[in-house]
DNA sequence: GGTGAACCGTACCGTACGGTTCGGGCGGTG
DNA sequence: CACCGCCCGAACCGTACGGTACGGTTCACC
């Protein structure tokens, strides 16, 4: 029995499920499926002619099809990369410029369509299923990088250039001020406006305030 | 033809489609099933046995499917209601005290199950039929309450309580540092931890910020 | 008492989709 | 060449569910 749903929801977080060329390009196509018409685009017949491949195949790979799913949820969050922060928090100015650029990679995240996408499946599955998708999303996803955003900021009151009681708290402030109320207007399919699609700026925004809250 | 989803969609937000008492107990019955089991679990002949009609009801009162899950979200935003405002700029200790309670009802309704089921039924849809209930949600939901909280604000800074350029961007914020992830989280299946749980507290110190931040 | 509207309960139909099975092709290996 | 594992394409099955039709009941109104 190789890499089946119940092997990726057990499996630790950071062991990858290792999937084949040829079962990435099936999960990449089933990815595009969802992001173009939703769960309900993804048939595993629909998918086994988009991707030009056997149902057989599909069951025998990921077993049934919320195994499908969760493997396409695995996949997505794989190729999720952040900029490594390496040595960042040489002085004041290049820290600030970090957690912004931090900041501005996690809004890109959360607004792709693809990560949109995978929210809406797993939080339409959310009360069924014991729950596998969403718990797989915020292991796999939110928990890998809200720690990834904790060192970091933590990293920077050990330099004295913040100042906070409790990591997590701090991290859950600068996420607020960031993401506000776009990623639930996104997910139900509202257009982000020309303001919001700035990137850039928003995220520099979001430090300033962060700034005046938790700096040193 | 009576209420249908058509009229629904298109009637002013503020016209409320005045539900028949019987079918306000089956709009009960079907938002207490989406409650328990996600949208999976409303079928029209589930919703006619737990609520003892005939499916032939359903449909002449609403419609079709669509036009059911509509109705459960009119009626829904319908029975939201907010803490009337009654001149509560009189000093700036009442209207922070007032801001607080504001927020705290915003937690209360966002975090309560109905309002969860309902949103994740929303976002489920969001990428189908053109996406009328999303926009359903957003109209009757978010936007209402938005304009509450800008008019609120608004008075606090013609009260020299407030410096903002941009309601609605201050309002943001408000929300941001409110809500912060605990919202997506909820919507995937998490559990709101004990701090999370105590609202009011979580209020205060997100109005804390936000007058750290816009404090006049 | 008659009439008609509203409604319940149930049976029924069509279809879409998850999952299984089968025949056949293709490449590697002894 | 014979065998075998892997896979594709297609046909097939069972079921769940949206939607419709129909007979029977209640009740208001004349």
């Amino acid at each position: 029995m190789p890499a089946t749903a119940f092997d990726i929801a057990t499996s630790r977080p950071d062991a990858a499920p290792e999937f084949s060329p040829r079962q990435q390009v099936v999960l990449q196509h089933a990815l595009t499926l969802l992001v173009e018409g939703g769960e309900k685009a993804l048939t595993t017949a629909g998918l086994a002619r988009t991707a030009s491949c056997s149902k057989e195949s599909l069951y025998k790979w990921f077993g049934d099809r919320d195994g499908l799913l969760a493997a396409v949820v695995a996949y997505q969050a794989s190729q999720v990369q952040f900029p490594s922060e390496a040595g960042a928090t040489a002085d004041a100015e290049t820290f600030r410029a970090h957690v912004t650029a931090f900041v501005e990679a996690l809004l890109g995240v959360l607004f792709s369509e693809s990560s949109l996408a995978l929210n809406r499946l797993s939080i339409g599955q959310s009360n069924t299923n014991s729950n596998r998708l969403g718990q797989l999303l915020l292991v796999r996803g939110k928990n890998m990088i809200s720690a990834r955003a904790r060192t970091m900021l933590e990293s920077g009151r050990r330099h004295g250039l913040l100042k906070f009681d409790d990591a997590e708290d701090a991290y859950q402030v600068l996420y607020g001020l960031a993401i506000r109320d776009v990623h639930i207007r996104l997910l139900l399919g509202d257009a982000a406006n020309a303001a919001e699609q700035d990137l850039n700026s928003q995220a520099e925004t979001a430090v300033e305030r962060f700034y005046q809250l938790f700096g040193a």
